[in-house]
DNA sequence: TATTGTTATACTCTATAACTATA
DNA sequence: TATAGTTATAGAGTATAACAATA
């Protein structure tokens, strides 16, 4: 949107690429957050489901992985387990840990949302011809691989 | 991650698709959420300041932009108004309308974010090389406008 | 009556700081 | 003392419903 590039060292190229990114990005989060919403599920929640999907984190792992403070997670699990979604379970080895566990429910709603995603980014990704398509998972996959 | 291309008609390579895309989309918002913290500010607050820096809307037409409920919108604009980031406007020709818009210093912050946000957006483009970067560019672009 | 915006209310999400219980 | 987790508290963000003022 700034004439940035004309001032600082940049590749070329670099705010169309920032300005696709950032869109991209808003149009993601936006189908994933509608399809949540459409389960009564906020984005975290989302999350929360996602990464239980083959783990049983404890707290202060689950904080890592969502990027949020352990008091964060606490509320953010009560919240799920009221709603049956979750479960927490003692730890038999360290009386003060518990592991936050995924309930059949939880992974039932997990797995509707998954299908539900199906629909909304093939929409999203009618544009592109397989062989682009392939190529734009590439790129990404460059981006993401090499954080 | 589930085998739902085994039972659906996929045109194939969707969920590599989906996957990449959803990753991109959340490492996309972190960034731009941590640049957004550092200046105090939420993605709410810098997508209102990145509207307002061409438009001057009423409520109604910020929520259509935001995809929030105007009620929403209200308590947006209070507390970045009380910040000194934008400024409530009566609208002469309809008494009870108002338009938004930016101050100089709500200005100022938004171009500080955006210069902030260069360095960031270059470290994650820079495993691409500027042709496989416009590469990029193009299909992204092809997904945003045809949607 | 319809429209624009605000207010009242309630809930989720998030953080910081203080706390409990266990190691 | 250090660690895992919870609780207390506060504020932002969001929605729904009711409201006020103007058209």
């Amino acid at each position: 949107m700034t004439d940035a590039r004309e001032h600082e060292g940049s590749t070329g190229g670099e705010d169309v690429a920032r300005d696709a990114l950032v869109e991209i990005s808003f149009a993601v989060q936006q189908l994933l957050g509608q399809v949540a919403e459409s389960h009564d599920l906020s984005l975290t929640q989302l999350r929360l489901l996602g990464i239980l999907r083959d783990r049983e984190p404890g707290m202060l792992e689950l904080a890592g992985y969502l990027n949020l403070e352990k008091s964060s997670v606490s509320g953010l699990v009560d919240r799920a387990e009221q709603r049956g979604l979750v479960r927490r379970k003692p730890v038999a080895a360290d009386g003060r840990a518990i592991h936050v566990s995924i309930t059949r429910k939880g992974r039932a709603i997990g797995a509707k949302i998954e299908h539900d995603l199906a629909q909304p980014f093939a929409r999203l990704l009618r544009p592109l011809p397989p062989r682009q398509r392939a190529q734009l998972v590439a790129l990404l996959r460059r981006l993401l691989d090499e954080r």
